[in-house]
DNA sequence: TAGTGAACTGAACAAGCGTTCAATCACGGA
DNA sequence: TCCGTGATTGAACGCTTGTTCAGTTCACTA
């Protein structure tokens, strides 16, 4: 696509979604005006603030990930990731959405309660032919697991990134999300497969003892 | 104790651990003096500059840490989180330790790092004695988890503080360590029992395709 | 008692930030 | 052709940041 096939508001906002990906939220006004190739009051003549930036940008990349196909999101938070990461496309999408998780909110929340969502139709699918066992609680397992599959992903990528404004590429994104997989899928997909404690003593004596779930099935074990 | 029973240094660095554990480690070096009862100059004059203070802070919070019993680490990083953080001498350097590990780095890594090594040998026991299940990569499986903990944590913790700089005190972060347990304690454990697939497919297919582990075990499921 | 050095202060500094705004440019309609 | 409106610039502003430093206080020692 040319430069002048596009808006220059388009390509102030995709130069910062960009330099977001890259650098974290706390990159500067006049280092996304170098990017975009335009003046630093040209931002805020199209955006109003860097608030208003944000606020686009925001909203372009949580609509450009609601319309990625459900088919590409079976598997979790961490195997959806993986694919789009791999996508040149969603590669600068699949960044900002790791920044904005780190930096928590808002977006964090939309983001997480998407995937959600969106996991919530499958899950239910699976448990239905029986690929996945149900759960006492559905909506707070798959929560869980969103929760933890995102955080393993973030915590995993900090400490590989060095600091939490270090910049992240493309190309570093790609490792990175390799490097995951290779070190954690097997025992991952093993506890996934085989849980972790032998007998069901901790898990009866606690539902037993603690507040009663939101049980979504009553189904036994 | 006494305000005199302590040398100003140690004062101004519990001080910056106590903001720092409150607002993250964005929080100014005029705040910081303020909280202290010091001058802004007095504290450059003790630690030679902010990323001096935050050195001093890193270590002191993470000897405080790493002198905390074994048996109080049982259960891994979200039960000992837990736990540390319903202790009020261990509050300040509990929360510390989640800015620190959202703020990512050499800091972050070195506390999971402790974790992991602490895991290792309780882990151990627990598989030896028939508690836990055997993994085929005991360390990757400890590793994993340990991000899985921290991660789903500071995600829940993130999403509900707001913005990742907002002020988090003693009582919120007890409110949040209870509610963190009380919606994901359950399937949490759930989780680690039953595990989530109904059969093994995935994961020996995965084994089969993969590249080898670095099998600690030949023990068959 | 005089002196020395550490603790400590307050003011100033330079750099970076987001924001503002007068001035220019380009271009389509009257 | 002229005019007006939106796009665009560059310089400036005010604020906050970490850092520096000359000067003051004060306890201890020779």
């Amino acid at each position: 696509m040319a430069p002048s096939d596009i808006t220059t508001r388009a390509r102030i906002r995709d130069a910062a979604i960009e330099q977001i990906a890259r650098k974290g939220y706390g990159v500067s006004m006049r280092v996304i005006a170098d990017a975009a190739g335009v003046s630093l009051g040209l931002i805020n003549h199209h955006f109003g603030s860097k608030d208003g930036l944000r606020a686009a940008c925001d909203d372009h990349v949580l609509e450009t990930i609601m319309n990625v196909k459900s088919e590409t999101m079976r598997g979790g938070a961490v195997a959806a990731m993986a694919a789009l990461g791999k996508m040149e496309e969603y590669v600068n999408p699949t960044a900002y959405c790791l920044r904005a998780i780190a930096a928590g909110g808002d977006v964090a929340q939309r983001i997480v309660d998407h995937f959600v969502a969106d996991a919530k139709a499958w899950v239910g699918e699976a448990v239905a032919d029986g690929t996945l066992r149900p759960s006492v609680d559905e909506e707070a397992r798959i929560r869980l697991m969103t929760l933890q599959g995102f955080g393993a992903m973030q915590l995993f990528l900090s400490q590989r990134v060095g600091s939490a404004d270090a910049e992240l590429g493309p190309a570093g994104l790609n490792a990175l999300l390799d490097d995951y997989l290779n070190e954690y899928g097997l025992v991952m997909l093993e506890m996934y497969t085989f849980g972790l404690f032998a007998s069901s003593d901790m898990f009866d004596a606690f539902r037993a003892a603690g507040p009663n779930p939101r049980a979504t099935t009553t189904e036994e074990h």
